[in-house]
DNA sequence: CTGTTAGCGCGTTCAG
DNA sequence: CTGAACGCGCTAACAG
């Protein structure tokens, strides 16, 4: 057993040298046809592998990218991570996976980790910076093909896939107001994300030019925060008729209070989200949402990389906008026929 | 700009030679400290970082590990990944991951490219073989250290992480009948899946201890099979009074079918389900689940991975079956002081 | 068509 | 305390 066979032990076994055992390997066609079975049969009979590692020191090619989210038990950065995998199978490359915990400090460390070990590229999803800019922004990294996922890096020049936030944010909003509603306000997640920010603005301008007032609101991790806000929201003297929660995690948290508060959608308070979730349509009502294309996300991004990788080295920044969809169902108080949306299947354990 | 710096540039700089540069880095304490202040002078000057591609093949140690899952848009698969990735960082350690599609072609290919790659070691939820034992058994593989999470591979001497299949097919099924249901159909996944066979056994033996008689059905991953399955089995002269459903994916398709056949748990029919998801609870009523420790079955397969990779090198296989537990909610029909089982925050987009 | 030489960037000898 | 030489496994350049 004892280790892989080298390319000098298949050299010896077919008798010639280790260049010629490379040649083989790389299908030039400058080898005698004899001469390659013998290389073949040595290779066969060794179980012989290249050491990739070598491979790459000597190239200077890794064949591997990297993947760097926030944390995979999010649903929407899992399906982001898993179509950025299946780029990388259809280009034969390896995927780097790590994860920032929405820390810029981790995110800047394991970026580093990537760049040591010399993956040729990486797409990220970045963790929002806390004081100043984006760490992604130092020079150690200029050298290195970045795409930013779900939120670019503020001044860079990488490549970016977003999708319309703004326009969702907007698009949910005039749904709720179309339906009637004057009061509505905007739940948001603390810590000042971009997608957040852009979603809200959306909001911003649907309510402003139908002459209406935005209300804003946050809910942190916690549900039991939710809870709280969601009180004390109703206990205002004109409580808002409608709810329009930022994302999945705050739809979920506000439903969760909503059931602790005896509450019910869309009698108690109608409600769209941004968004959209395993068993949306499963809940009664179902829930209204915004739905973004997560999977074309990841895997244009995987694209991005790899066109940057190729030919499109040097081209100037692309900044890919993808559109969303609103998705009728019951919780906004929209009585439609009913149209049924189902999640995508998926395999399990 | 141009390439990164290398060691003989450091050394240049600093006035010394590689060696010296070498030691500095490794914390070797035979350096003058006068002359370490120059070489960190010289690496920061130079904004020099160890090539950590040319270390891995000096050293034959790549601090890199892989996961190989079927794919990440299952949460449980997601989380898992995500837990591996949380102890590899801790450890140090960079993470490959490779989706296997639950081909077990696939799986071999991307096992083998990991080991060409020189992975230190890999966590695997393999894929079920289709004909004969898992590729991964194969001899090429024998040295590199694998753990088996959810799914063991037959006749192997992996470690394995599971959960208490058997058990927990049997403790939901049980529930049912203490309920009183005497009918009670068994839902799973085609495909032979280990984690279903475990389950059914479980709730093979529930039933047949309490003098009932089994009824298995399979649903695919296509919502549409489900609802004929279920109305199929509505229709039978004595159709069952409970469901018991395999996993997560089976649950959520038996719900969309009882959605379009206006069928509502628990009056129409009692259901529980195996594996917890989000919103589980968020659902009216809430469904009752046998919860598996998805976490801690990621973190502990990694942790037997990192035991293996240091001391525990040569020990014998280790078998870690986890516990799981019964989520009790409203869909099986029990009228339980209102217990609230949120599931954990997450943060997201 | 095939082999020899050299070196990717690092770290481990073993001399000084 | 420091450095020179060698090799990890592979391949591009240059012979022959």
């Amino acid at each position: 057993m004892a280790r892989p066979a080298r390319m000098t032990d298949v050299a010896k076994t077919a008798g010639v040298s280790t260049m010629t055992v490379s040649r083989v390997l790389n299908a030039n066609p400058n080898v005698k046809d004899e001469t390659r079975e013998r290389v073949f049969a040595a290779i066969k009979r060794l179980r012989y592998h290249r050491n990739e590692l070598a491979r790459s020191l000597r190239d200077k090619r890794t064949r591997q990218i990297g993947i760097l989210v926030p944390n995979l038990f999010d649903p929407f950065f899992a399906n982001c991570a898993h179509a950025v995998g299946v780029v990388a199978k259809q280009h034969n490359y390896s995927v780097n996976i790590a994860i920032s915990n929405e820390d810029p400090d981790d995110e800047f460390e394991e970026a580093n980790r990537m760049l040591h070990r010399k993956v040729e590229g990486v797409v990220v999803i970045p963790a929002t910076p806390v004081r100043g800019s984006s760490q992604l922004l130092l020079p150690e990294f200029s050298n290195l093909p970045i795409v930013t996922l779900d939120r670019p890096v503020e001044g860079s020049h990488y490549d970016s896939v977003v999708v319309q936030n703004w326009s969702g944010g907007q698009m949910g909003t005039r749904h709720l107001i179309a339906l009637g509603h004057k009061r509505i306000a905007f739940i948001g997640l603390v810590g000042n994300l971009y997608t957040m920010r852009m979603r809200q603005q959306g909001y911003r301008e649907a309510m402003t030019s139908a002459r209406l007032k935005p209300d804003m609101q946050t809910v942190t991790d916690a549900p039991e925060t939710s809870v709280s806000m969601l009180r004390k929201l109703m206990a205002a003297k004109r409580p808002p008729t409608a709810l329009f929660c930022a994302n999945n995690l705050t739809t979920r948290h506000v439903l969760h209070a909503m059931q602790t508060l005896m509450m019910h959608p869309p009698e108690s308070i109608a409600l769209v989200g941004f968004d959209d979730f395993e068993t949306a349509d499963l809940l009664r009502p179902g829930i209204t949402v915004v739905r973004q294309p997560v999977e074309s996300l990841g895997r244009i991004a995987a694209e991005a990389l790899f066109a940057r990788l190729g030919e499109g080295k040097h081209g100037p920044p692309k900044h890919i906008i993808l559109p969303v969809e609103l998705v009728v169902r019951g919780s906004c108080g929209a009585r439609l026929p009913q149209l049924r949306h189902l999640p995508k299947p998926v395999s399990s354990s």
